[in-house]
DNA sequence: TATGAATGAGTCTTCATTCAT
DNA sequence: AATGAATGAAGACTCATTCAT
């Protein structure tokens, strides 16, 4: 490795990292003001920048969502993915995909937040968000085979409508987002274990 | 009744009226493109008028979504009044505001919508929102006393996270306005019936 | 004379009447809130009718401003010209003029104010205004003419600046309608006195 | 100083610069057209630039007149707070006050003009002019308590209406920023002497 | 005569974006 | 990397004017 190309592994690593701070920035105000009422200049004031140096790094305010949400996307569908090729039961993997849900809310608050209030938003505005779109699509297949096999394997109840229950589940699991707190008085997986005991059991006593 | 006064009360009428079905107008096109989004041409243009021809009707834009949100939130506290005044159980009081929540989705689909997603917005953007706020810590007394009081009956369980317990319940009843549609393939009584027994007894097979 | 004329003439008289009142409200609203500034609303608001009520008796607001402008320039001339044909000596002219000039202000308030004020905006947005430069033109001509001939005839100071002077007088005398009210405590006549006095004597004391 | 300091004070004292520009050319187009006549494009016409690039370095309109009146008033009554300390007699307060108002013609003259034009609406518009009344008030006091002075010392003649001689003077001076033009025949000073000889000892030969 | 609803051009203002430094 | 000044398109809102009733 030559010094020059350390070097230049050096500047691009900083770049990089740069970026980071400053969508994990924009993507907090996105999430707290929507993205559509976001100015780029309120972006800039939380990074202490001017507006315009944004776009030393960024292409465009569109360009900072797309990131946000991509990255975010990729790593959930990831962890998404190895749930699934991991063969479990279809309680189990309920159970499983539930966890890694609320692990993304842990690591991914903002970009969760903007996901759900922006994607037909975004979607609506421009091809490049069609993968929000797809996303959504997947995210509904994954869910309606996962209750279909369950009721099949007679974990699931068959007396309700799944649809409806591919609904609840799926806002249920997301919105907390909404309120999340890293620092909050529940981590992640005690929410998780909650959220699945509500949603298995009911909250009715016995 | 003289000419004169049907004559005055025809026109004051007419007036509502227009202001109604420019209201429900609006209301759609804020739920569905978000109201920071939503440029008021849009508005007109749906409603088959120019730009220029809604001020004839409202003060502002501001103006519109605030008498949107106003009148339903008026009529949805109006029928939780009733249902809280009359005195049941913990578990019928729950079941009685899910269905008449139904029915707000049903009736006020659009509003419902908005005042979800753009509560926080509007609250921080003036102070004529302040009432959305003052709603939403309604919701959250009427709810946490009303789970409180289930548990010291014995009609829900006891080992869950209260807290937790509201935020699952009002994301999950509320976000149902995302998708409804009134001619669907479910009537609004039968959505809450299904969701009553996900909440009540959850998903799982006994 | 026939019915029928006599009727005409008397919707005739009607209308001229209904003009005239609503020619006078327009101009104190123009006197004090400045032409550009005055909404027709606010016009039709002090008249007890709808903006678009004003349309039936009038072309424009323009035309409104013209008839206001037009009627008192013409009455104003008159008097004058009715002074200058007298064939007094200088200082007796000056003096007359004032008097006229005064009791112009007295009958015509706020169509002076908006002369005063109004003049250069409007001559130069439509030619149809230009006889308000005209009468500036005149109006020059005239204080000059006579100014030069009281400094012939030893009526006043050869020491002074003509152009200057004729500044001084011309705004000093129609100013007063900024400020002057016809139930104040001094009558025209008697603001005349006094602004001759001091025009003429100055304020020093002997 | 450092050199950093320096160069804030350079992009600094560029900026108020710039500022300084940019009010020059807005106070003469105010003055020419009247405040509410003036669109901001014709501003930034005027200045070379596009409409909202005024946006850069002011908040708005009201913002820009603002700017203009409050400077120039605060330099104004800076000189006349001077000349009103030096305890002159009322007739050597009164020849240095025409005297600084001209010269205060000859340094703002656009800015006299709007003074004169615009305050009565300005204030009547939004209550960040007071200060417009309250200088109209000081102004008031100032010389009707040298106007009364005068007279008690026997400078000034004690037959006129004391009220009447105020307003006289005060549009006396005033008005002449309307025609005065700095490379015009006659200087600030000269033309303070014509008046004052006219005010103080009458147009009309001895 | 007057109303009420609408038009459409124009105003102030905002804001994403550019670019020379 | 970042600044600061500007661009230019678009948005909310105003208002003179029209016209069917």
């Amino acid at each position: 490795m030559s010094p020059r190309r350390r070097d230049t592994e050096g500047t691009a690593a900083a770049r990089a990292e740069r970026r980071a701070e400053l969508l994990a920035t924009a993507a907090e105000v996105f999430a707290s003001q929507g993205y559509a009422a976001t100015t780029v200049r309120q972006i800039a004031d939380a990074a202490g920048i001017l507006g315009g140096s944004l776009y030393y790094h960024f292409d465009s305010k569109e360009s900072m969502v797309d990131e946000i949400l991509s990255t975010f996307l990729n790593e959930m569908w990831a962890a998404y993915d190895r749930v699934l090729a991991a063969g479990l039961g279809a309680r189990e993997t309920l159970e499983a995909i539930v966890v890694e849900s609320f692990r993304s809310i842990d690591r991914h608050r903002a970009a969760v937040v903007i996901y759900q209030n922006e994607s037909r938003y975004l979607a609506a505005a421009s091809e490049r968000f069609g993968y929000l779109l797809d996303s959504h699509r997947r995210f509904k297949e994954m869910w309606m085979s996962l209750l279909e096999r369950g009721v099949r394997e007679g974990a699931f109840r068959g007396d309700l409508d799944l649809p409806l229950v591919y609904r609840f589940i799926r806002d249920t699991v997301w919105l907390a987002a909404g309120w999340y707190r890293r620092d909050g008085r529940l981590a992640a997986d005690d929410i998780a274990k909650q959220y699945l005991a509500m949603v298995l059991e009911g909250i009715q006593a016995d």
